[in-house]
DNA sequence: TAGATTGTTAATCGATTAACAATC
DNA sequence: TAGATTGTTAATCGATTAACAATC
């Protein structure tokens, strides 16, 4: 008798989601030094999670093993890249030219996995017109006509805490699918655009903050 | 009687010290705002977690709160501020003079909360004797002598994954307390050092995936 | 005092780990 | 076939949420 249930799609938990690109690492390497096969016993060694969960994961998308082999390193590194949707480009811009913009426009690898820089805007005069990695700095006026006619998916914000929500929304009216979110400000964006935050300086603060805390358990 | 038990510092999850910067962010705006008290419930309007998940963080800590009153801002906020480390000055310096490496020289943020860019190094000789922020770029063989004469405690790095383990052991026998890891490895250090990775192309994977997800969920 | 709101215990939920039958 | 290792179910662990007595 035939299954009639929607199959419905159990929703993954971000929590699995966060280990995929790590995973997709050591299975490139692996993969470049001309691994064939490896089991999940032997993954777990190698990145120091449990076997257990190394497989758990991975059959949340299906069986990509088999019974008495293992995992076939290739097949199981480009399956992982679709999951994660590297198999195929995504463009996207960055808002803001300053330091940190320009240099996340000159980061070559993001290319390599298929995040292409398509533009970069700011509302400083004296940067519009410079290029960054042969990409001109455009005026933050004309965001919303490039962001269309260039099939951008992605906006890498790195522009000040104050002008943040100002041109978030902005995005969100052009239909900007995902905010990469370096502004120190929680976005509020409708369901739909993803939102991923990189906060460096809460980054810095848990360090310090373990730095504190070994020095208390130890040291004195 | 007095309790005898060694008072056992509970060890406070990472999950909870991540929580922390963002309760710190929201708490500093508040009091710039001129609040002076706020109860749970509120703030949790405000950032979108539970009431009860405010209370019980805070009681990792201890009591910061008053019965029927709730929490005083300011006290709370300096408090939550020392637990993170941020109540003393933090010298730190940076591994690579890329671009990556130049912005965060140049981030000015961090000097805000304590944390003082001293010096920057790279290998090559072109960039060495060059400034970031007024900081001299050195040459990445006075990296040791610098580290123990300089009171450094955190090192940045910004280096490719190539040379990163070379530096990272050089660091670790000099002493260096943290790590902040924007290079694309896995790092391998004594217990003792902390290591906060920063994986950009990681987040940029994760808005990948999840953008993915939402277009099949719902366009299709 | 009455009302508000914490601190804290108990209940629930979700994620990780262990175990093992299925199967290559 | 025997050995290896997955896929998957069950057990455990930890984190979040709910509930409420303590107390300001």
């Amino acid at each position: 008798m035939e299954e009639r249930e929607e199959k419905e799609e159990k929703e993954i938990s971000q929590a699995v989601i966060g280990r995929l690109p790590r995973y997709f690492r050591y299975l490139g390497e692996l993969r470049d030094d001309g691994v064939e096969r490896i089991s999940s016993q032997e993954l777990s060694g190698r990145m120091k999670v449990t076997a257990s969960q190394i497989r758990q994961d991975f059959n949340n998308f299906g069986g990509f093993g088999q019974q008495g082999y293992g995992y076939n390193v290739e097949y199981l590194y480009n399956e992982i890249g679709k999951i994660l949707g590297l198999d195929r480009n995504h463009n996207f811009v960055i808002i803001g030219a300053g330091n940190l913009g320009r240099a996340l426009g000159n980061y070559l690898n993001f290319e390599s996995r298929g995040f292409l820089f398509k533009g970069i805007f700011d509302c400083d005069e004296r940067l519009v017109g410079r290029e960054v990695r042969g990409v001109k700095i455009r005026d933050i006026r004309e965001l919303e006509a490039f962001v269309r006619d260039n099939d951008i998916e992605i906006a890498a914000l790195t522009v000040p805490k104050a002008s943040a929500e100002e041109i978030v929304e902005r995005l969100v009216r052009t239909g900007i699918r995902a905010i990469w979110n370096f502004a120190h400000v929680d976005l509020n964006v409708p369901e739909g655009v993803q939102v991923e935050n990189v906060h460096l300086s809460d980054s810095l603060m848990k360090l310090s903050y373990n730095i504190n805390r070994y020095m208390k358990e130890n040291d004195r």
